[in-house]
DNA sequence: AGCCGCTTGTGAAGGCACGCACAAAGTTGC
DNA sequence: GCAACTTTGTGCGTGCCTTCACAAGCGGCT
């Protein structure tokens, strides 16, 4: 819509053009599926059976694939292989990205020896921490440097993406050795905000606000099985100005425990 | 405006009122920073500090607030201790959620060892496996029982999230058994899309995907870098009906090899 | 007591994403 | 070679989310 932006020839017919986040982030779900069908030695599939398998809507997965260019076949479906194909071009495959990971405690070591990262394409090449245990230890044949390494190592072998095991308060140190050292994509696993400078990309793996945003649909559940009937009164916009009347809190003082779990860390 | 839409809204006093999702997993951010600015003394925080603080938009964040009530005091800022009360309630935090935990392996054994849930109102309080030398042994004073008793087990502690950790071909058994454990919230991270019932809330850990995102983005940061304007030319609106004219494509036989790394794993 | 400055809460507007529905384009069968 | 069928690619309406901007409310200062 906005911008077709033709796809400049001149440049390599790559022309990643601006796709949605939204949408990459299905391509690449679209792009495992895809590989498990190839095992099973599928030729083609349609866009239906795809969005069956991945649970998404069919029309959204088409235009999800439209952004990457048009490589179906009407009236038979995609043929398995190209779109592998081209999905990893569009997805930034083509290119192997080197991984390295700071922090190899509980979490660090199930990463680091995960061997689902290095099949796809994002092999770990790096390990770092500053327990004097760990440095100097090999996990699957990787050695664990020292975190005073980071910029050296990381620019040696080109890695390109972060990965951050460490304790929060940890986290922004690190983070900051990895941009001085020119990685400008961070996965963070810490539960932190960074800062960082606008040309760096940090995403957020946080497992307690995933529990927590489902705690509040177990709630939500909870609270609409109770109550019988929660409609109707939706259309009454006017007399209620009544804000929530829980006569407890007001204000500031709670009465309750302050803490249920207030101060935890 | 135009219809409701049986949306389900809530009523009682407590109004849950339908939150946002996006706003949801913010909330939960904010709550986590709320904590340790109450360890840090703070009394009352600003919509400007908070928002800084967890890197969100102050006006966002104003908003997200105001869909669990009016808790600030203008001109001066939220009281810490009460807000952080509110959020618990509107997240479901006043009810404690166990958590079962299936597939006792690398991940597993970090997720089981792991003190932030616990610490955050989410105990875990089972752990499966079919693994017979894992079956049996205790991790963390938690026994690990095998994954036949997930039924009863879940039925007894009153598990409400599950969390499957087991390699992707068993996810969707296990899956089925804590739906039919009557488990209505379950987190994964096998790379597997799980079928459930409707009334079945699924959520999924996919770190394969985040970094395919962040390499999407490494490619598109090179691509910019390596083209001196890409940008820019965004406002051109011009051509606009003119179909996609990928020069190359030839609608379906790709001549390339196929598989660059087609069948992994 | 009254004014002033600060901060909240929200109306309104813009943008993005979703999903329907359909024309275009290809295949298969006769 | 044509008709019927299948499946893609996308224009378009709808609703959600984000962001701006500002009136209303509150505390502090004089
Ligand atoms: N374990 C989990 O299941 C889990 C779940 C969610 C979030 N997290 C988060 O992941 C992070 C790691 O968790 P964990 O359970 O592995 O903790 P951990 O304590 O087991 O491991 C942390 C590791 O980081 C290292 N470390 C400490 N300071 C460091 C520094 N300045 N530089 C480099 N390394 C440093 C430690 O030596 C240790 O090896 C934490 O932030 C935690 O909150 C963990
Ligand atoms: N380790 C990681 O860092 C990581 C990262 C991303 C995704 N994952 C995913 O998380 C899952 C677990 O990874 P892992 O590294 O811990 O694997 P793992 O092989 O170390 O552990 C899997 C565990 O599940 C158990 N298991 C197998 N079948 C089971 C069944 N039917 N019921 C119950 N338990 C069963 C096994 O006994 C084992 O203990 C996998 O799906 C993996 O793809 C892991």
């Amino acid at each position: 819509m906005t911008l077709p932006q033709a796809g400049s020839e001149g440049v390599a017919a790559r022309v990643p053009r601006s796709i949605p986040e939204a949408s990459v982030a299905r391509l690449a779900v679209y792009l495992r599926m895809l590989g498990e069908l190839a095992e099973q030695g599928a030729d083609t599939v349609s866009s239906e059976e795809l969005a069956a398998a991945t649970g998404v809507n069919s029309a959204k997965l088409r235009k999800d694939l439209s952004y990457i260019g048009s490589y179906g076949i009407r009236g038979v479906g995609y043929s398995v292989s190209a779109l592998v194909h081209q999905l990893e071009r569009a997805l930034g495959l083509n290119h192997r990205q080197a991984v390295a990971l700071i922090g190899v405690g509980n979490l660090g070591h199930a990463l680091a020896g995960y061997g689902g990262f290095g099949g796809r394409g994002f092999p770990v090449t790096a390990l770092f921490d500053v327990d004097p245990d760990l440095v100097g230890i090999h996990i699957n044949g990787i050695l664990v440097e020292h975190v005073r390494a980071i910029g050296d190592t990381c620019r040696e072998r080109g890695i390109t993406i972060g990965m951050i095991a460490t304790p929060g308060p940890a986290a922004q140190g690190i983070c900051d050795m990895l941009v001085e050292a020119g990685v400008r994509c961070i996965l963070n696993f810490a539960p932190v905000v960074l800062q960082v400078p606008d040309e760096v990309e940090v995403r957020k793996v946080d497992l307690a606000v995933e529990l927590q945003i489902l705690a509040f649909h177990v709630a939500r559940k909870r609270l609409v099985a109770e109550s019988p009937e929660t409609e109707a009164s939706l259309a009454v916009p006017a007399t209620d100005v009544d804000v929530v009347p829980p006569p407890d809190a007001q204000t500031n003082g709670h009465p309750v425990n302050s803490t249920l779990n207030g101060g935890m860390r």
